[in-house]
DNA sequence: CGTCTATTTGAATGTACTCAAAAGCGGTGG
DNA sequence: CCACCGCTTTTGAGTACATTCAAATAGACG
């Protein structure tokens, strides 16, 4: 059977093992959804219905702040969860928007959907402490780094540790993900003499 | 019965219910430790055996750059966790220090204590699911912070959002949980007219 | 009271930002 | 095929924010 799912499952089966009836009951539960370059998977103000798990493409999400700067938070590429967690824990209006950066392919769990799978099938109530565990980590080192380290050290950190999303994302959201200006990212950049190349 | 434990149990029951049994359980894992001001948890190098719950007092994980500045990433005062979440996962060297701001009383979780806890009582997946969420969105809104607003702006926003903190912890390490010297906390603080009173 | 550490103050420096303009890079249509 | 448009990246100059270094002051503890 060469389904849709068949790439969600093996990405759960890395974590948690799942029963035939569990695989099918999760896959029934999923919905999917296509994006065109620069649609939007959630509108800031709106409320975030889903989890959305990136089968192709890339999205971003980020967030407007008053001065109308935007502060990229999270890019998702293949195999990556998206989603603004205030909003969909709560259930209330969403601060960030996520959009897509190419074409993209997401298939999406509902809050409902989710809760009757903690209920029915409690091993992903592991999965997605696992999946909130590495998320965390994640989170930890990139605090680590802004706190610690130039833009510039920032910057060869994430060539090094995600190289390809600097050739897939224009460098302006690198650089609003780093917490840097664009300017400043391309005076690095000259710096280091163009280096995504060795 | 007025035991030790009843501070944790009560965290515990904020997010899940436990029978006796399992109360009993859980409780009979848990390990105690008391610390003076200024003695280590953890020290970078050691595996970090525990995930530590803090009954009372105040502690703080640091990490130590090349030029032997030191950058603290977490607080925690009393029914907060803390740990070094990566060496305690995969039992490899800690990259951070724990160290006591106060003296100190905490209750420890080991790792083979804690599978256990997974394996027999699996509502505690269901716990800590929860607590890696939450701590997950308070780092998310700590990276939104960084990367979006200025020195003093965090400042105020840490005020804001834990008053009580500023309060018992030396400014030098507020200053290096913000990501700013000392010296430049100082002098924020003089712009703003020490509103810790306000 | 004296010592140790934390905080404040001041001056000089450097890192990153703003503003402005130019150059590059697709895509689209004539 | 080339010209033009819109958007991204680069370059340059001036500015602001945050740092370093040094010294003075204030607080905590024995």
């Amino acid at each position: 059977m060469e389904s849709i799912h068949q790439q969600i499952l093996a990405h759960i089966a890395r974590h948690v093992s799942l029963t035939a009836a569990e695989q099918e009951l999760f896959t029934s539960l999923l919905g999917i959804r296509r994006l065109l370059r620069k649609q939007f998977l959630l509108q800031a103000g709106d409320i975030c219905r889903y989890e959305s798990y990136v089968l192709e493409g890339c999205v971003r999400s980020f967030f407007v702040d008053d001065k109308g700067v935007e502060h990229t938070l999270h890019f998702a590429l293949e195999d990556w969860w998206i989603t603004d967690l205030e909003s969909f824990l709560h259930q209330t209006a969403a601060q960030v928007n996520i959009e897509a950066l190419t074409p993209v392919t997401v298939l999406q769990l509902d809050k409902p959907s989710l809760e009757r799978l903690y209920t029915e099938v409690p091993v992903f109530e592991r999965f997605f402490r696992i999946l909130h565990q590495n998320a965390y980590l994640a989170q930890n080192r990139r605090i680590l780094n802004n706190i610690s380290l130039s833009g510039e050290a920032r910057y060869i950190d994430l060539l090094e540790r995600y190289p390809q999303l600097a050739q897939r994302v224009p460098q302006k959201y690198i650089a609003s993900y780093l917490g840097i200006t664009p300017v400043f990212l391309s005076q690095i950049r000259a710096r280091l003499g163009h280096r995504e190349g060795d």
